[in-house]
RNA sequence: GCGCGAGUGGCGGAAUUUGGUAGACGCGCAGGAUUCAGGUUCCUGUGUCCGCAAGGACGUGGGGGUUCAAGUCCCCCCUCGCGCACCA
């Protein structure tokens, strides 16, 4: 496309500017810059190649912040980096053999290079890139606080393993069908030594401190329920036989219950299949029954255990051992089910069935007793009954509503020394093992002598080879290189192993934010002092995608490392306010590779141009809402920076002239008022969709103010023009940059203070007076602001439209709003 | 099932903060001017229905209600999207 407004060389215009902010640091930003301080952070991506329409829409946000507040007189920090490790990288080296790193910084300097081409602006000698020696060696560092802190442990677990992947995956990366989130393959469970962080530990604390943050609402419900605290009593019940004599054993089980008020109502137990003591407790007579159930269990991938609704009784299996209930003294039977998960509370559980529907379901099918412990209101017709109530059939808590009888239990169960108060939480350790080569290592040794030694920090960073093979058996390469498994104890000196894997890529991302405060520090990951003067980010910007996952191990890091005393001691939360964008979307779908429906921004680029493709993104739809890229106006937005274009240079309209404002010139200036009020106002509610419709309205304005006849007054046209660029700048920055540049001998516009409206010139002379007649429009009048209720009444009566509709009747009732409205009532 | 969000012209959306002109702005479409022509640019029109017009009726997913006045508040229902989903 071919600029059609004289001069505006888009492509030239853009590539100038780009080159200007980079080559001025316009936008580099020191620690001890007087000015007050402002952190804008748009989430750090992972290098995938040239940007997706995903990440313009991301970095114009962020970029129309940096430039916004800037204007507004803050040292903006404002850095980028990439979150350089992760599995496409290795996979590309197991299908080509090109070195993961190779591959990471040519997709870096892709991305690198288009993020610039949009113009978005950033504090380049900041950048921070996940696989750079520097960061693994703070990353390493950081490891070694937590393992001498016991953040970071090692234990056996039973782990998802992905075959596809040859690793083990996080419970968040396996999804609701038990398939893999990256490959789609079904996950199996194995045993296996893996390394954890302590995230439980900051469990209350990661709950209470979500009520303190500008966060979206749907975002903090999510990480509430994620961490899912429930308040409850753990108590113990001993085996027995069928007539309640404990068992020669001694063995007992432990259950958890957020109800322990509905214990006289237990009419069995269950524990989950993989429970240690499933076998223990198991009679002999059922002994084979028993072990066939938990090898299928076992076997059975979560799909198969969530899609089997039909078979319930195939789902749970009878041990022929008994619990004795501690409230009643009774024995009741002890079951074996996969609805029980192993991964929860105790793993074992007590069934009231007559009180909780998955336990009347599994009674209903396996012939148990039902008795009810809390009385159905009248006329209820449900099954398990869950709601509040008076309790029956159970002894001393009868009469008692539920939070009594709540409260009663547990005060009984800790009395009698069976059980406690006990608060469980959904919320598991983090498994940060990965069976990968392209990762940070974890700095451990295994040394005979000594077990597991760390590596001493001075040794830091530990490197992966170069010279490795990637084969496509998808092992890490790590585990069969002799020169880097082999090493010395470092407490020792002995022979040692090292640590083959590698740390979950959400460990970078972890901590990046705090790097970029401090990132050419080489004592530490990061002065207290320095982090002290940014943080915490005062706006966050990225997709939904990462609610849960990368927010919820920030939020843990960052406390961590304030306990740690590396971070500041009262920096609780890494970011104070968040903003999740939405998504793009194509004729209704997801756009994204695996659908197949980019729309790649290069052409547009190429084209239309950088301002234009921003505004167009900022225009298309209210941010945090999904947008449907088919809806876009790039014409539009092309077309409106046209005529702002002819505007900047006096191409439109008639020559200006120098004469007293008249009535029009006025109202010119006035409405220029109100463009800077309304602007600034929707740049602080993020309306930017109504933002940019506000500068078409005032260019339109504008464009019929130059070409009235007798032309427009010099200054106020060009107060005008120049307020335009002004709030345009934030967004598109470089046909501002460069109409100003123009206007004012070689200015940037990017480093003048954001316009003022003055509240004297936001008044108006004359409203439209809304005449209605039983709440219905039937005039309007042009009058005059200051109008008082007996005049709007009088005029209005006047109007012959409403002397129609009063049919010479008199009006029963008059409300008066003036000046904007009147109704008339008959 | 539970939680959150949303339903407004042919389309994206505005007005939802304070109940007070529904449809700003843009796309698309139609007509006109400029042009050899296409493109560009400029102007005008554009919710639906009746009407030559003036004007009128209807209209914010559906139904009810409060009010002088409801897209906005209250009750019931429907649809779509997102998140969580055997958590005891």
């Amino acid at each position: 496309m071919r600029p059609m407004a004289e001069g505006y060389d888009v492509q030239a215009i853009e590539a100038r500017w780009q080159q200007y902010w980079r080559e001025h640091g316009t936008y580099e930003v020191d620690n001890d810059d007087p000015r007050p301080h402002w952190y804008t952070l748009c989430m750090y991506p992972y290098p995938s190649g040239a940007a997706h329409m995903g990440h313009v829409r991301n970095y114009t946000f962020g970029d129309l912040i940096v430039r916004y507040r800037t204007m507004n007189g803050y040292a903006v920090l404002s850095p980028m980096g990439f979150d350089s490790f992760g599995l496409p990288a290795e996979n590309a080296a197991i299908k080509t053999g090109v070195h993961p790193r190779t591959f990471t910084d040519e997709r870096i300097e892709q991305l690198r290079s288009s993020i610039m081409r949009i113009g978005a602006v950033y504090d380049w000698r900041r950048e921070v890139t996940s696989h750079s020696p520097a960061y693994i060696r703070w990353t390493q560092w950081i490891f070694l606080r937590f393992l001498e802190q016991g953040l970071a442990y090692r234990a056996k677990a039973p782990v998802n393993w992905c075959p596809g992947c040859h690793t083990v995956l996080a419970n968040e990366q396996v999804l609701a069908d038990g398939t893999c989130e990256r490959s789609g393959d079904l996950v199996e469970k194995r045993d296996l030594e893996q390394w954890f962080f302590k995230i439980t530990d900051y469990a209350q604390q990661l709950l209470d401190d979500i009520d303190g943050l500008d966060w979206p609402e749907r975002v903090k419900v999510m990480q509430r329920n994620w961490i899912g605290r429930s308040e409850g009593a753990e108590f113990d019940m001993a085996i027995t036989d069928a007539d309640g004599t404990p068992r020669a054993d001694g063995l007992s089980i432990t259950v958890f219950t957020t109800r322990p008020d509905t214990s006289f109502g237990m009419t069995y137990a269950v524990m989950a299949p993989e429970h240690p003591l499933a076998t223990a407790i198991t009679t002999d007579d059922r002994r084979a029954d028993v072990e066939a159930f938990i090898a299928h269990a076992r076997a059975t991938s979560e799909i198969d255990r969530l899609s089997s609704e039909g078979s319930l009784e195939k789902r749970g299996i009878f041990t022929g051992a008994y619990c004795r209930n501690p409230f009643t003294g009774k024995p009741v039977p002890l079951y074996l089910a996969d609805y029980v998960l192993l991964g929860y509370g105790t793993g074992a559980i007590m069934a009231v069935p007559a009180e909780d529907q998955r336990d009347w379901d599994f009674a209903q099918v396996h012939g148990l007793p039902i008795v009810r412990t809390i009385q159905p209101p009248e006329g209820w017709e449900g099954e398990a009954y869950t709601g509040d109530g008076v309790h029956i059939n159970s002894e001393w808590l009868d009469g008692l509503g539920k939070e009594e009888a709540i409260a009663k239990a547990t005060e009984w169960l800790e009395a009698s020394d069976i059980g406690e108060r006990k608060v469980n939480f959904r919320l598991r350790d983090w498994l940060v093992s990965r069976q990968r080569f392209w990762g940070c290592p974890i700095p451990v040794v295994y040394c005979p002598d000594d077990g597991i030694v760390a590596v001493p920090d001075d040794q830091l960073p530990v490197m992966a080879p170069d010279d490795v093979e990637f084969t496509p058996s998808g092992e890490s390469p790590l585990r069969f290189h002799e020169g880097f498994l082999n090493t010395t104890c470092p407490t020792c000196g002995g022979p040692a192993v090292r640590e083959t894997d590698t740390m979950d890529t959400f460990v970078d991302s972890s901590w990046y934010f705090l790097r970029f405060c401090d990132p050419w520090n080489e004592t530490a990951p990061f002065s207290a002092d320095a982090a002290a003067s940014w943080m915490p980010v005062d706006q966050y910007i990225g997709g939904v995608e990462h609610a849960i996952l990368h927010l919820m191990y920030a939020r843990f890091f960052t406390k961590a490392l304030s306990d740690l005393g590396v971070a500041p001691v009262d920096l609780r939360e890494p970011f104070a306010r968040l903003f999740t964008q939405g998504m793009i979307r194509l004729g209704g779908d997801k756009m994204s590779k695996s659908k197949g429906n980019l729309v790649a921004p290069e052409s547009i680029l190429d084209n239309e141009g950088a301002d234009a493709l921003r505004l167009a993104h900022l225009f298309v739809g209210p941010p945090q809402d999904d947008v449907d890229w088919e809806g876009v106006g790039l014409e539009g937005c092309a077309r409106f920076l046209q005529r702002v274009w002819r505007l900047g240079t006096g191409e439109a309209g008639v020559p200006a002239v120098d004469r007293e404002p008249t009535p029009p010139d006025d109202a010119m200036e006035k409405a220029t008022h109100r463009l800077i009020a309304r602007v600034t106002d929707e740049y602080e509610r993020w309306s930017y969709n109504t933002a940019v419709a506000a500068f078409m309205e005032f260019g339109n304005d504008l464009y019929k103010y130059v070409q009235a006849e007798g032309g427009p007054r010099r200054d106020t046209l060009a107060f005008a023009v120049d307020t335009l660029l002004l709030v345009m700048a934030p967004m598109t920055p470089h046909i501002t940059a460069e109409l100003w540049s123009r206007r004012h001998d070689g200015a940037h516009v990017h480093e003048q203070a954001w316009p003022q409206a003055d509240p004297a010139k936001l008044t108006v002379d004359t409203v439209t007076l809304v005449v209605q007649v039983n709440g219905k429009v039937r005039d309007r009048l042009e009058v005059p602001a200051g109008i008082d209720a007996a005049e709007a009444e009088r005029l209005a009566l006047a109007s012959p439209k409403v002397q129609a509709h009063l049919d010479g009747g008199e009006p029963r009732k008059v409300i008066a709003k003036p000046p904007k409205l009147i109704n008339i009532v008959v």
